[in-house]
DNA sequence: GCGACAG
DNA sequence: ATCTTGTCGC
């Protein structure tokens, strides 16, 4: 798929702050999908040689029987930090190349880290769904910024995620008895429906199917 | 100032 | 993310 480069990119976490406060009001938390959902990707990335190379793995599955139909593999030197709240900065030029390299244009993605739960609303899944253009939703295995209450051992409970009075996520129980996954909006999907669409995507273990198939190749030899 | 902190 | 074996439980 051809990519645009919506800015260049940061040197400086001082530079990446205003990206970010610039790219938020681009955001879109409301449904816009395609319908219905043909094809899902799963993103996610690897460090090699003690972290100089970064690999981002992208898996393409259809969608709602998650066959995999496409994946492909990039590699890039590592040109900035692990950070927190800056993880797209680290994370997507890798993922950019990777997804150049895909010939089936997925419907949604969704992404390793945050949503618009994130300190400044713009996560990972954000920057990449504002830059793609595409419906991207927020699925991070630990919390970021908020507070939530308790949640029911039960698959499909959940909980609203708050940060500064405001709602901006979910924890959500995607199997029984195991860890949440917090559940935020990237780009053109609402948080109903991001809910949904991860429930969907893991019929099985506690992550989605997407990210499982991308993690085995990111982090392979 | 202190603590928290996606991957 | 990554370094790493066995072990507890369904």
């Amino acid at each position: 798929m051809q990519i645009y480069q919506l800015h260049d990119w940061p040197e400086t976490e001082k530079e990446a702050i205003a990206i970010q406060e610039t790219l938020k009001h681009q955001v879109i938390t409301i449904d816009q999908l395609k319908q219905p959902i043909q094809y899902v990707a799963g993103v996610d990335m690897g460090f090699l040689a003690n972290g100089t190379i970064s690999r981002a793995a992208v898996a393409v599955l259809s969608f709602p029987d998650l066959q995999v139909v496409e994946t492909t593999l990039a590699h890039r030197p590592t040109s900035f930090p692990y950070i927190p709240g800056f993880l797209s900065f680290r994370e997507i030029p890798a993922v950019l190349e990777a997804l150049e390299k895909i010939q089936t244009i997925p419907d949604l993605i969704l992404c390793d880290g945050q949503g618009i739960a994130h300190p400044r609303r713009f996560g990972i899944a954000c920057h990449l769904g504002v830059i793609l253009d595409i419906p991207t939703i927020g699925v991070a295995k630990s919390l970021l910024i908020g507070k939530h209450e308790e949640l029911s051992l039960t698959r499909g409970s959940w909980q609203p995620l708050i940060h500064k009075n405001e709602i901006v996520g979910a924890v959500l129980r995607t199997r029984t008895g195991v860890k949440p996954l917090y559940i935020s909006s990237g780009h053109r999907v609402s948080l109903g429906t991001a809910i949904d669409y991860v429930l969907q995507c893991t019929p099985k273990y506690r992550l989605p199917e997407t990210t499982r198939i991308a993690d085995k190749l990111a982090s392979s030899r």
